[in-house]
DNA sequence: GCCAACGTTGGC
DNA sequence: GCCAACGTTGGC
């Protein structure tokens, strides 16, 4: 079993949408970036972990768990002139971008801000947090996943 | 809105 | 295959 983290808008599909979806679930689509399709594609399996994160939000946060449902599929939206992620290129017979379906695992009890992560040693090396890195897909260790969500779960003190 | 960090494109 | 120009992402 693998660990990642996806990124996504508040409110193009935040976990709220997520938690919203029949039986909690969508395909997660519209990734047009080739090392991140190749991680869909390849490496995400049914089962797998994902920390479902924020960007482009006040804070941007990582906000709760999912789990593939199912691995890497041809992302059909790639095949509608009217969709945002259009592109010609992509065909049925001849499929370029794909998608995975996650399903729901929890909403955080709090949101665990980029600041807050930064603060933790244990997640010094964690990809999200490294300058630059903009893959809407990344991989993140059994340790970093297990850390997050502990912190996600600790009551907060007042300081 | 700024800007750094990438990825992609295309001329050569 | 190099590299400049351009586009996108995303934190701030």
């Amino acid at each position: 079993m693998r660990y990642w983290l996806l990124k996504t808008e508040p409110e193009c599909f935040g976990i709220r949408h997520l938690e919203a979806a029949p039986n909690q679930t969508t395909f997660w689509d519209g990734v047009r970036n080739y090392q991140a399709r190749n991680m869909l594609r390849d490496d995400m399996k049914p089962g797998d972990r994902v920390l479902y994160y924020h960007s482009n939000a006040d804070p941007s946060a990582v906000v709760g768990t999912a789990k593939v449902v199912r691995g890497g599929y041809p992302d059909h939206t790639a095949q509608d002139p009217k969709a945002d992620h259009y592109d010609p290129k992509h065909t049925a017979m001849n499929p370029i971008w794909y998608v995975v379906d996650v399903k729901l695992d929890e909403v955080f009890p709090r949101e665990l801000a980029l600041d807050e992560l930064r603060s933790v040693p244990a997640l010094k090396s964690m990809e999200l947090l490294k300058k630059g890195s903009r893959l809407s897909v990344m991989p993140v260790t059994k340790a970093e996943f297990d850390v997050v969500v502990k912190l996600a779960h600790k009551r907060v003190t007042a300081s």
